[in-house]
RNA sequence: UCCUCGGUGGCUCAAUUGGCAGAGCGGGUGGCUGUUAACCACUAGGUUGUAGGUUCGAGUCCUACCCGAGGAGCCA
């Protein structure tokens, strides 16, 4: 006898399995139990029938509860009352342990029961969906870069220096100096480029924002490309056909996941080339037609993604920032100083910026000068400066934010359901 | 740091003008051979976030504090 998951449970019909997980939920007429059992890969619906099985098997039943853990032994039909389409006529059922008052019910739970809970909350469907979402959009990110030659190279977590400004830094302890938390691969991606020519890092960034909203945690999941010789179009069209990949293959391989949590997949099905692309000047224009008040040089709050991201049925792309908003290694517009070659990408129905990047820039001297401006300690930075003395080119280069993305894809009112153990303002545990 | 809303059985909520603290789920007991968050009957379960105050009487009104949610500011 096999030992079967329940997601290839179709390959065993008419076979005797043996199956393990948790119970997820039961119900009873008298001398029939159907019995919900999830192993991880899935659900499934086990009968048990007082004339098919031995007394100690059925009576298990009534002293089985929420997540107690068995395995059962039992054969594979298909039938369509079966949630699933296929149930398992149980023979035995081994009870491995009894779980004494699993405290989430069936029924409805409020946002902060459910996160004091969330190392359980994992286990329920439309958590198990949005997550195995979640490594479906990070596996597209990745193939899609590999596949097009950039080559991963991680970047470190500590860092010694701060890059724009120490207020939004996690500071810790190194061995009796300070360092801090990275918020951006960016630097070393630069670095890494210019040795590798098309390069991506992928992991945890920290901002210690203290932003309580619905698009923002403390601890995120970036992923950032960087390629020597791409100019800002180059970026933009980069970013254009990741984020019509991952989508594709999130409709491709997850309409099981997208459907257990509800998610209209219809404007995901148009998100295809070509991105609307416009200018920052086109998009304060935008607002200002909307009627909302708002100053040329600023940047883009929240509620203004939302309005700029619900003008188009697809992800557009804004360019072309105003200079003095972006950072010190931003290359400015050469027919229009005031201008940086910055561009962000918004997600569609209302989730605003998921992608921020540009061309970078290359010139020794203009570099040396906006370290300066921007008070930047320039002894932090000399590797930094060594990459514009050493052969500079052109190059360019964007993050997004995995969250986000997931938010976005998975249509969620917010990013706290997007990572197993959300970090946010006022939340570390569990 | 600021604004708004909230805190009542394990969970989700109700409680009229200040007048007997209640329901569903979950737990327990019993019933049912095709249930789909099953259903039916019975049953146990309460220092109403904390500390004070007003009142014959406070879940309800007042003051302070604690905790949470949503948002603002802030945010490569």
């Amino acid at each position: 006898m096999k030992t079967a998951y329940i997601e290839n449970i179709s390959d065993y019909s008419g076979k005797e399995v043996k199956i393990r997980g948790w119970l997820y939920n039961k119900r009873t007429s008298g001398k029939l139990w159907f019995i919900l059992v999830r192993d991880g890969t899935g659900i499934i619906q086990a009968v048990v029938s007082k004339a098919d099985v031995d007394e100690d098997s059925f009576n298990m039943c009534d002293i089985l509860t929420q997540e107690s853990s068995l395995t059962i032994i039992g054969t594979v039909n298909p039938d369509r009352r079966a949630p699933g389409g296929y149930e398992i006529q149980a023979k035995k059922i081994e009870i491995i342990q009894i779980a004494k008052d699993y405290p989430i019910t069936p029924k409805e739970h409020g946002t902060t029961f459910l996160m004091d809970h969330r190392h359980l909350w994992l286990r329920s469907t439309r958590q198990y969906a949005i997550l195995r979402i979640r490594q479906e959009i990070i596996k597209a990110c990745r193939n899609f870069l590999d596949e097009r030659g950039f080559i991963l190279l991680d970047t470190p977590i500590f860092t010694p220096a701060a890059c724009e400004g120490t207020t939004t830094l996690f500071e810790t302890d190194y061995f009796g100096s300070k360092v801090y938390l990275t918020q951006s691969g960016q630097l070393y991606n630069e670095a890494c480029a210019m040795a590798f020519g098309k390069v991506y890092c992928f992991g945890p960034t920290f901002r210690a924002e203290k932003s309580k909203t619905r698009r923002h945690l403390t601890e995120f999941w970036m992923i950032e490309p960087e390629a020597a010789f791409f100019d800002l179009d180059d970026n933009m069209d980069l970013a254009e056909d990741m984020v019509i990949y991952v989508v594709q293959q999130v409709l491709k391989n997850k309409s099981k996941e997208l459907k257990t949590i509800e998610r209209d997949t219809t404007n995901l099905e148009k998100v295809s080339k070509p991105f609307p692309r416009i200018t920052y000047d086109e998009a304060v224009k935008i607002l200002h037609d909307k009627g909302v008040d708002f100053d040329w040089g600023n940047d883009f709050g929240g509620a203004d993604e939302t309005i700029i991201s619900k003008h188009f049925e697809k992800p557009v792309i804004i360019h072309r920032f105003p200079s003095e908003m972006k950072a010190f290694y931003m290359k400015r517009d050469p027919e229009n100083e005031k201008l940086s070659l910055g561009c962000d990408l918004f997600a569609p129905e209302g989730y605003g910026e998921i992608i921020g990047g540009g061309q970078r820039e290359e010139n020794l001297e203009i570099v040396e000068k906006r370290i300066k401006e921007f008070n930047l300690p320039r002894d932090a930075f000399e590797w930094y400066i060594d990459l514009r003395k050493y052969g500079t080119v052109p190059h360019s280069g964007f993050g997004m934010g995995i969250e986000r993305v997931v938010s976005w894809i998975c249509k969620l009112s917010h990013v706290r359901e997007t990572i197993p153990f959300p970090r946010m303002l006022y939340r570390v545990t569990p």
